[in-house]
DNA sequence: CCTCCCATGTAACAGGTTACATGATTAT
DNA sequence: ATAATCATGTAACCTGTTACATGGGAGG
């Protein structure tokens, strides 16, 4: 198992779900196209980590709502426990900041300045989201028993790494003007 | 060209390098094994963006020195004005960290701890590399048009971005407590 | 004696992206 | 009209990791 299949189990132990529901609760957490998604919950059920049962709606496509096995709690939980490969962070942006000195100002303006709105959006979408993470669940989302926490402080950190994104690319701005 | 032949070339435009020191500039920027990067070269040189010379040591095992052509520069350029992808990070961390609430007490404390110790050591070594920037080459590091503004700037962020993941482990851990 | 550093390369495999495929409903 | 949302799946391809392969010199 890999770790997508635990990033997906991990959503599951909280609520049952969809495919496509997974899909969009992965793009905080371990970001993936459902094409390696669907395949993988097929997978997951075959080891008996998740069922599914099929819902019929109407107006839209049927689904399939998968739900965690005992099993699959248990290796999940066990899974936690061991510590977690590095982080590794691919970000072409980096690349072409580094190569920044090749440019005329024009250009590398333009580089740091679209990476500044970027991140001043991906900021208040992060800040909506706590917001109603906070409206919905009050202090429960401090309770480190509570199924919201770790959703909570993922986000919340999310929160300050756009700040100094921020930080940084108006300090990088000022610098090349 | 995928990302890394970039990378590649906006290492080697700073100063012709070997195979070896190239995996090790990348890893501030682009971070990749040698398996990829030795026949990554290879198809470099026969697309004329790099040449390379053999040189021979007594002691050490040979090398090749790859530097960059005129054309190979061009591309370059070309390629830091158009923009870039979105950053895509994956950190196995982040999935234990949403599934916390799983855990008894101690894992979860073990967890973030030994995230802290990873983020203050890295923390170390970033001010170590500005410091040692900073003593060579003087304000050079802040002249938007010197080879080494990119470098500089990129281990700037890093250490902006080390000490929020500290602040966020400590903050993490006084609600685990 | 053993491990780390230097230095380069290939092959098999796992992980991830893009493209192909289908199709109804709702909002602009 | 046209795009977006919901919903699932497969196949081909590209990217990245692990393992195989070699070998001298330095330092503990």
């Amino acid at each position: 198992m890999n770790s997508l299949g635990y990033a997906i189990l991990s959503l599951l132990v909280r609520k049952p779900c969809s495919g496509y529901e997974i899909q969009m609760l992965l793009d905080a957490l371990w970001p993936a196209k459902h094409s390696q998604i669907y395949p993988l919950l097929n997978k997951l059920k075959e080891n008996h980590y998740v069922t599914f049962e099929q819902v019929k709606q109407t107006g839209k496509p049927n689904k399939k709502i998968y739900s965690l096995t005992e099993t699959g709690k248990e290796v999940l939980s066990e899974w936690v426990k061991e510590t977690p490969d590095p982080p590794v962070q691919r970000d072409e942006f980096l690349i072409k900041a580094y190569a920044l000195w090749l440019t005329n100002e024009e250009d590398g303006i333009h580089l740091i300045q679209d990476r500044l709105k970027r991140y001043q959006y991906l900021l208040m979408e992060h800040q909506k989201t706590v917001q109603e993470m906070e409206k919905t669940f009050g202090d429960e989302v401090l309770n480190k028993t509570s199924p919201q926490f770790g959703r909570y402080v993922l986000f919340k950190r999310r929160i300050q790494m756009d700040v100094e994104e921020i930080n940084w690319c108006e300090w990088v701005l000022g610098l090349l003007r």
